[in-house]
DNA sequence: CACGTCAGTTTGTGCGCACATGCTGACGTC
DNA sequence: GACGTCAGCATGTGCGCACAAACTGACGTG
């Protein structure tokens, strides 16, 4: 028990002690070192070991804490999370949505690409009515086989994005090599009979639904990046969440 | 500019100081009395005006912070963010459905109760596949509209839990009544056409989808709590998402 | 006037210490 | 043997201090 965990740390480099020590905790747990449910080493012992202080270690305990990875009760010690508790920092992936595993063949080809006003868009957002936005439409598909229609509309900041770039690269690696990436976002998740464009686009039979998810993503200075409107074909896509409420 | 809030620590009560400040700070940002955008006190000035420490003010400041409520940067200070950032600490309500505003009459009508196993939910939640589960269906309603299906399966440490019970209170302040209230959970949204049964209660015409969401939830100590598959009317249902990523 | 420099401000990192609180297990008493 | 008590242990809270790093704005020099 109290299993101790071979960590370097570097003082001679500007990541912060704490961080260094909580991303080498971190692989050691992630990696299957530490099993689930067997204790940790405590706090003064390993501020000790490392030639650490007490806050130091305390705070990269508390960052995998807060992931999830650890539970500490006091009295009793800090365990290793049950594995089912894992989870990753990121809950829901706002990168885009085709990186899935297991996607043989992702393909986007861009259907329309033009500058336009929109009244829901920009409410969304908090620009005025009137703004210029960049409306472009996307159909993504595995191979043949179609799997969803995205709508989306960007601030006139975005407008130089071109139909080339968005053909080979995902728009939200576009829009975080231009720096402002987005940081906190609304999602509405909901489900509907098709338009007949989007029967046409995903190959669809009136009967089958498609899944919805409209979203407003902001930087971190609240300026709006990007409003969305996405549907999936439901038989294909689910969306995965992770809750935690504590 | 640099507002000084008003604010009262008690150092008598056993909540922690670092705590009634933050939230002293919270109910001044969401009341209001501070504009976004607006400058913050700098905490050696609040820590000096409080009497407390510093690392107090900075702890309470940075529970605000990892809220979304406030946004720091070296060198300038701390303001409040835009108000499209705030966002409420939990993420999608964990607890019933429909505490929704606006939902004028909520009524539940307990469809079965009966213990079963199912090789699905005992394989969501990690427990031997003949594992007894007592399995709940509940038809949510607003008045005589349909609102939603709700299918649960519980371990049977919750076996004896009554139908009285599920008519009169919501399913997760049941379980939050003793003790093992849920952490984490998954949650996977998806769509597709109602089955017979849910086209009778539900009253849907068959080009009518239904949104559905399963989820599984453990307690802080990774034991299943409850499995879950519901299934809601998507003309009246939508699922909201806050999502964050730094 | 343009540019670099430097002081001042504010948050970030890191250390030390002390005491409180919740839990476990062993000991001792009735 | 059942029960309360108490020591030991690990985390929780709270304080003090020092220095580093990032940003602003003013000042001074070419």
């Amino acid at each position: 028990m109290a299993k101790q965990i071979d960590v370097r740390i570097d003082r001679d480099t500007p990541v912060p002690l704490y961080h260094q020590l909580a991303q080498q905790l971190e692989a050691a747990i992630t990696s299957g070192e530490l099993s689930p449910g067997e204790a940790f080493e405590n706090e003064i012992a390993m501020a000790d070991r490392l030639g650490l202080s007490r806050p130091t270690v305390r705070r990269a305990i508390q960052e995998l804490v807060s992931q999830g990875l650890l539970l500490r009760r006091r009295g009793l010690g800090t365990t290793v999370a049950s594995r089912q508790i894992h989870r990753r920092a990121e809950l829901t992936s706002l990168y885009d949505d085709l990186k899935r595993e297991g996607a043989g063949d992702p393909r986007t080809q861009v259907l329309s690409h033009e500058v336009v006003t929109d009244t829901t868009a920009a409410t969304a957002m908090g620009v005025p009515l009137d703004t210029p936005l960049l409306r472009i439409v996307r159909l993504r598909s595995d191979g043949d086989h179609p799997l969803a229609v995205l709508r989306n509309w960007l601030p006139p900041a975005y407008s130089d994005i071109t139909v080339e770039q968005l053909t080979t690269s995902g728009l939200y690696a576009l829009l975080r090599d231009r720096g402002a990436r987005p940081v906190v976002a609304h999602q509405r998740i909901g489900a509907r009979p098709p338009s007949a464009d989007e029967r046409r686009h995903l190959c669809l039979r009136a009967s089958q639904p498609v899944l919805t998810m409209t979203r407003t993503a902001f930087d971190a200075m609240g300026n709006p990046v990007e409003y969305g409107d996405h549907c999936y074909r439901a038989e294909d896509y689910s969306i995965e969440v992770m809750l935690d409420e504590r």
